[in-house]
DNA sequence: CGGAGTCGTTGAAACGTTACAAAAGCGCGG
DNA sequence: CCGCGCTTTTGTAACGTTTCAACGACTCCG
């Protein structure tokens, strides 16, 4: 048994020397195989092997200028719908040999300040970010470092910026068509706070769409705006509804965690989902389908949009001349099951 | 509006330079500020501020020989479990100036090795990671180069390497005795493959709490393993127990998705929870509260585990003589809901 | 046989920081 | 006014890699 003792992290150098060959040479073989003569570079690769070399990062990336590493910024790390676009990140970025660096704002702009400048000094090589704000300030900080950016569930705010987000509007407007195409006529629109933009946009949806059914907005649909966006907040909304009789035919929760605590207050209160109520959600997150009444939901395409937003941010680092900056939006799905099922 | 143009990142020279001192000054204002004049000092920082200059991290570890990156391997970025572990650990590095390097093995060992491989080049200062086998092999290359390693939710396999767990067989037997206490002589434990440490620990100590209530585990305990633990599984399994006219009096799942499935599973073929069965999942997830019925489970400290392995990861790396190596286990605990409420 | 063109390899100079020995400045007792 | 101890600052040599101009060895063609 070795002692846990000295580190003994072998350099080029050694490995140049024990190879007869310069350390320029080794490098090649690292960077630019084809330019080495096939014996050499076998030779070296060997050398390598023996030795257990692992090419120091740092000192790769102060010499080139950049690393081989992207920041991820997220806002809730706890969320599965960021979780999911995590999964997404690391796996293209896994597969491309680049590291992530995550940062988790927890919706606190002075955490989401402190990542940035982590990063910063980490000298990644491009940023992922779910903006926990609107203001674009912060970011624009980050590109004048030169450190290129590509937004998460959020649109860019201009041209020269590559994002990759799903449309809530159209999202909102699917989900309040389909409860109108069960019969429904008068609506609530369970929501956290009005300052979150995907909160805005799926109303904003469905106010279109119950308009376009030709209702009234203002009086078909009733908002009712909750602090956080948990179960616990969602059972209370509908607890509110049920003792003030103020029941209607469906309800739209901004995302799957209300609208599992609203189904939970119906269910409790002797309310039949869908029978009396009709009820949907958001982001189809895993549990949806497992919950007591299979819960209806939109679906968004969360891993790929991990993946994509991944896949642009490397090519806009790798080839920044012929690279074309594109806003990606991508469409929700619509997934009906029980609790939105009317005969 | 700048142009997209040339990164001018500013250096240290540049600073000193603009404030009149060397270049040493300032890496002392940064690192060692008590030994630096207190005027010098703060025109130094001024001139920081100025600039905008943030140290190359690249740079500084290449010199210093060390990083300021952890490096979080974990098991399935995609599970709540790992992921409030994750959020523990984001926490505290970022609270002590640490970056974190993410990995997902996804359960693929080859995936794990390619990620420990990333976390060698990047010369991350330690790694915390949740091994996706028992095999201490490749945490033992990852140990000769020089990296402390912790790790989390696994027992330490050797006395001079931390770990932090929890006690999965207490929480086994824990879930057990409750069910036992509510009535029940007969239980079925649904679980993942016994390759899983963790469902064979939980599986052990329902077995001893059977045992220790004077019922044969033998044949008191009917064990259901299913291949995936997701909801699915769990819904598969309980439709299984009720068409075999199999049903226990009470059911114990390995984690709370699968007893989510086989709630609704149950549920839906008109058997009633608690009344006829009662039920218990593991790891008290955000969801298993809004469930239909509140579900009862075993909660384990996530987010705690995450700071806690984090917090002895940085005492090992930056005080290696004091250190003391710590085997940590918690206790689970019990989260006594609905399902398994009995008159 | 000489010169041009290829291909593979080399050597040395960076990259931005930190550590450390040495120097400089300063106050004070003799 | 010297010399001593103290604090503060400086200059310089690394750290391990990549880059690039230059070089040597071949081949090919005239």
């Amino acid at each position: 048994m070795t002692t846990g003792s000295a580190a003994v992290p072998v350099s080029i150098k050694e490995v140049a020397a024990r190879a007869g060959v310069s350390p320029g040479t080794v490098s090649n073989v690292l960077n630019r195989p084809h330019k080495v003569a096939d014996d050499t570079r076998s030779r070296v690769e060997q050398v390598i092997n023996e030795l257990g070399f692992v090419r120091h990062g740092s000192a790769s990336t102060l010499r080139a200028g950049h690393s081989r590493t992207i920041g991820l910024s997220l806002i809730d790390i706890a969320n599965p719908f960021f979780t999911d676009v995590a999964a997404g990140v690391e796996d293209l970025a896994s597969e491309r040999g680049y590291a992530v660096l995550l940062g988790n704002s927890a919706g606190d702009p002075a955490k989401e300040d402190r990542n940035l400048r982590v990063f910063a000094e980490q000298r990644v090589r491009g940023l992922l970010i779910t903006p926990s704000a609107d203001d674009p300030r912060p970011l624009d900080v980050v590109r004048e470092r030169g450190i290129r950016v590509v937004l998460v569930d959020h649109r860019a705010h201009r041209p020269d910026q590559c994002s990759v987000a799903v449309n809530d509007f159209a999202g909102g407007q699917m989900a309040a068509e389909h409860l109108l195409s069960t019969g429904a006529t008068r609506l609530v629109y369970v929501t956290g706070p009005s300052g979150i933009r995907q909160c805005r946009d799926r109303g904003g949806g469905a106010a279109r769409a119950v308009g376009e059914a030709g209702l009234d907005p203002g009086s078909a649909i009733e908002v009712v705006e909750v602090p956080t966006m948990n179960a616990r907040a969602g059972q209370h909304a509908a607890e509110n509804l049920v003792s003030g009789r103020r029941l209607p035919d469906a309800i739209f929760c901004a995302n799957d965690l209300l609208a599992l605590g609203v189904l939970r207050g119906l269910l409790q209160s002797g309310v039949r989902v869908p029978g009396d109520v009709a009820l949907i959600g958001y982001d189809d997150i895993d549990f949806s389908a497992a919950s007591a009444v299979a819960l209806s939901s939109i679906r968004q395409p969360t891993h790929k949009l991990g993946r994509i937003a991944t896949e642009l941010l490397i090519d806009e680092c790798e080839n920044p001349q012929t690279h074309a900056h594109r806003q990606i939006l991508f469409q929700p799905e619509l997934i009906a099951r029980e609790s939105t099922a009317r005969p």
